[in-house]
DNA sequence: GGAAGAAGCGCTTTCGAGGC
DNA sequence: GCCTCGAAAGCGCTTCTTCC
C-alpha cells in the first residue's frame, strides 16, 4: 500500500539474494479480473481452470475456449510438449458498457462492475452464453516441465508466450530498483483512467528466473513478486445499526449495518467491527456519519 | 413456472498468534 | 521486530433447491 512497503520488499529481495546492486523487475498493470491456468499438450489447449485455492479450481475449459484472445493451438516451432500459461480473464470497459446496455434494453439485470461480469460469465453452464460475453485474456506467466526450454528472464518468457499467440499487457515495462518501480507506479496511476480495462494496482516481479527460484515461496505467495495497490476510494455513509453475528467457530463479531453506499464498484452495506480497539479510539456510534 | 433463499465460488482485507 | 499463516468477514455472481 505504501512506498515504504515497496522499498522494504526490495530490501528483503536483495538481502535474501545476498546482493547490493539494484534488482531488475518487470512491472505490469494488475488487471481486475479472474486468474486462470491453461494447460497445453503438444501445442493444443487441453484444460483450463480457475485459480481456486491454489491447488484445485473449477474446470472452465469449455467456456475459456470461447474467448477469442485464448489460442486453442499454439503457433511456432519452439512450443514445449507440456506448457502451463497463467493469466487474467477480464472484461474491457467498453465491452462491459455495451453488455449492460443490451441487458438493460431487454429488461434483464445488469452487472455491477466488469470484474463480477467476467467472473459470472466464466461460470456459465452454457458456453454459448459465455461466447456472447466480451471477455479477453492477458498472459502473465508461463511454466514448463523442462525449464531449459524457456528464456532465463520473466520478460523474455512473456515475449515467447506472445509469439505463441497470447496477448501480453502492452503497458509492461522493466524497472531497476525500488525507485524506478515507484516511477512506474506513478506513471501507471496517471494513465489509469485512460486504459480500456480496469486495474487496481501494479505488479512487480523479479525479472531473472534464477533469482525467482532462489527467493522461492512462502505459503502460496512468491517472495519474488509483489502488488502495489492504488489508494482505496472513500465515501461517507451513516451507521444505521450494529448487530452481532456468530461465525463458523462460534466467534461473535459485531457488524455495522450501514446506509448502502456505492464505492469502488461495489455497494457497501455492512462493515465488520472486529477491530474494537480502533472503534473505541474513533468513538463512533449508531447514527454517526463515517 | 417463477420467486426467493441457500450454497458455493472468486477476490479481497484485516487481525492475531506463533516462530525466528 | 519481522515474517508467516490461518481465520474471519465483505461483496457479487451463478446454480440449485424449496416454496407458492
Amino acid at each position: 500500500f505504501s512506498e515504504d512497503e515497496l522499498r522494504d520488499f526490495d530490501r528483503r529481495v536483495k538481502d535474501r539474494l545476498g546482493i547490493t546492486e539494484d534488482v531488475e523487475y518487470v512491472c505490469e498493470p494488475k488487471l481486475d479480473g479472474l486468474a486462470v491456468s491453461l494447460h497445453y499438450e503438444n501445442g493444443a489447449l487441453t484444460t483450463a481452470a480457475t485459480r481456486g485455492d491454489g491447488y484445485s479450481g473449477e474446470d472452465i475449459t469449455a467456456n475459456i475456449r470461447t474467448i477469442p484472445s485464448v489460442p486453442l493451438k499454439l503457433r511456432g516451432d519452439d512450443v514445449p510438449d507440456l506448457v502451463e500459461v497463467r493469466g487474467e480473464v477480464y472484461m474491457p470497459k467498453d465491452g462491459f458498457e455495451q453488455l449492460n446496455r443490451r441487458l438493460a434494453e431487454r429488461g434483464e439485470k445488469t452487472f455491477v462492475n466488469p470484474r463480477n461480469a467476467a467472473a459470472g460469465s466464466l461460470r456459465q453452464k452454457k458456453s454459448t452464453v459465455t461466447a456472447r460475453r466480451p471477455l479477453e485474456m492477458c498472459a502473465y506467466s508461463v511454466a514448463v516441465t523442462d525449464e531449459s526450454l524457456l528464456p532465463d528472464t520473466q520478460w523474455e518468457g512473456l515475449k515467447r508466450v506472445q509469439s505463441w499467440g497470447f496477448r501480453i499487457n502492452p503497458e509492461m515495462r522493466k524497472a531497476r530498483g525500488a525507485e524506478e518501480c515507484l516511477e512506474a507506479y506513478s506513471e501507471l496511476m496517471d494513465k489509469r483512467d485512460g486504459l480500456p480495462y480496469e486495474i487496481d494496482g501494479i505488479v512487480f516481479r523479479v525479472n531473472r528466473l534464477d533469482q525467482q527460484k532462489a527467493l522461492g515461496f512462502v505459503s502460496r505467495a512468491p517472495r519474488w513478486a509483489i502488488a502495489q495497490k492504488f489508494p482505496a476510494q472513500e465515501e461517507l455513509t451513516v451507521i444505521e445499526d450494529v448487530e452481532f453475528q456468530v461465525g463458523r467457530t462460534g466467534a461473535v463479531t459485531p457488524v455495522a449495518r450501514l446506509k448502502p453506499v456505492f464505492v469502488g464498484g461495489v455497494t457497501v452495506s455492512n462493515a465488520t467491527l472486529h477491530n474494537m480497539d480502533e472503534i473505541r479510539r474513533l468513538d463512533v456510534h449508531i447514527g454517526d456519519t463515517v
